[in-house]
DNA sequence: ATTATCTATAGATCTATAGATAATGC
DNA sequence: ATTATCTATAGATCTATAGATAATGC
């Protein structure tokens, strides 16, 4: 307890030549967020460390202590877009009930929407940017990615029309859906907010593209409104996290 | 007529240290379709001019002697990109029947997604890229990918059904839509080709994602049809071009 | 003479390492 | 002693210009 530290938390070691202003959060996150911002605008080849290293307030040699270079931050910040989505898949697929099938890919619409809505500085965008993909460590999510897809697909052919069936492959609609799905990506990246109420229409859009009626939309979105809780973990209900 | 001249019409100027390889194309145009695509595979920033020139066979600073540097190449690979769609819009909105509006909306996605699927190199990507977004020259087109986005907008809100309106703005409808219809450059990104018949699914799912129902959507493909040589200015009807 | 390349290179980055330093914590 | 920063810098790019050169074309 000295005179009256600046609200931060006083830590060890050497200070930064341009003081932490109140910095709330460890300087890792720090980091990260500073390159979520930098990669998800500017891009990734063409945010430079020393970029990142402003944006924070430190010298660019200082990143180096916290991450293996930029390959490091991408490989968490990779993790971080990646991992709600596909945590959650397999729950859904596991505990939906049978009976209304619409019910299980509006509900995975619905978290899937809103987790990319709420996600920190739109990471979701990130792994659709070619410089990322052929990346040193990108492949290392490409499965889980796949997979996501693939269970979109899934939910999709159980509730596919007959119309629809014979036009569209199961194999590409799992690609159409999430296509559907991060229209989220594109609003906020105009800088639009992404409302629940959007993420609603965008679930039911979704049941729309595989030919479901507007009833069963209806009885879809009813049931997904029961079954939420159980899956409220999105970042929306747990209030805005680092 | 020399000897056996390989091939290749014979220019003036200093021969290249790696000779053409039968090189049909004028040099301005081989650059450009090796700058297209690395651009879209590894990214704008990613690439540098080097890389450019390695892949079409010159020197590296030879570049500068037909472009304006990267920013040069990527305007051209721009325009490139953006204006068949957006020539044909105004087309498609002043020339289609009135009494079917479901068939304008139908052949605006038809056509849209027929020139995304055999544009060279999957340049459609380009501008949904942060690094040529935030790049000197892409202001330049930014006015014309709105108008394409609010023309789509138009032409759903014509057919709109009421269920469909209540959950989704017109404002957000053309987004929308041009996000599927850019389903094509996700299935490009994965190597596959795009089909006529996918093409007609992509234009299909639009109507569907307005709430139109199967009836209507076939007489909208029908009318599209007979419509469509008034139209038919795309690469797969001319053959493939540079 | 004109054209299209070439070689050479200056100047500006950019990444990543080595080693010093200024805090805290025991 | 430990931690988190700093300064300094080597080595690797990368862009863009200057000026030379080897063809064709008249």
């Amino acid at each position: 307890m000295s005179t009256y530290a600046p609200a931060g938390v006083t830590r060890p070691g050497r200070p930064r030549v341009i003081p932490h202003a109140a910095s709330v959060a460890a300087p890792r996150d720090e980091i990260l967020q500073a390159a979520a911002e930098l990669f998800v605008n500017r891009g990734y080849a063409a945010t430079s460390t020393r970029d990142i290293a402003e944006k924070v307030g430190i010298r660019q040699a200082s990143l180096y202590y916290h991450f293996a270079g930029k390959p490091g931050i991408l490989a968490e910040l990779l993790e971080l877009s990646v991992r709600p989505s596909l945590d959650q898949v397999e729950r859904i697929e596991g505990e939906c009930p049978a009976d209304l099938p619409e019910a299980a890919l509006y509900l995975l619409a619905l978290i899937d929407a809103d987790t990319l809505a709420t996600v920190p500085h739109n990471i979701g965008r990130l792994y659709r940017m070619p410089d990322v993909r052929s990346s040193e460590v990108f492949g290392e999510f490409q499965p889980a990615l796949r997979e996501l897809v693939a269970a979109y697909g899934r939910l999709g052919a159980a509730v596919i029309s007959g119309p629809v069936a014979a036009t569209v492959s199961v194999d590409q609609l799992g690609g159409l859906l999430v296509q559907v799905v991060e229209v989220v990506i594109r609003i906020r990246a105009r800088g639009d907010e992404v409302t629940r109420a959007d993420a609603r229409a965008i679930a039911a859009t979704c049941l729309r593209v595989c030919g479901v009626r507007d009833g069963r939309i209806a009885l879809a979105a009813a049931a997904a409104d029961e079954l939420m809780p159980m899956f409220a973990t999105d970042a929306r209900s747990r209030g805005a996290g680092g």
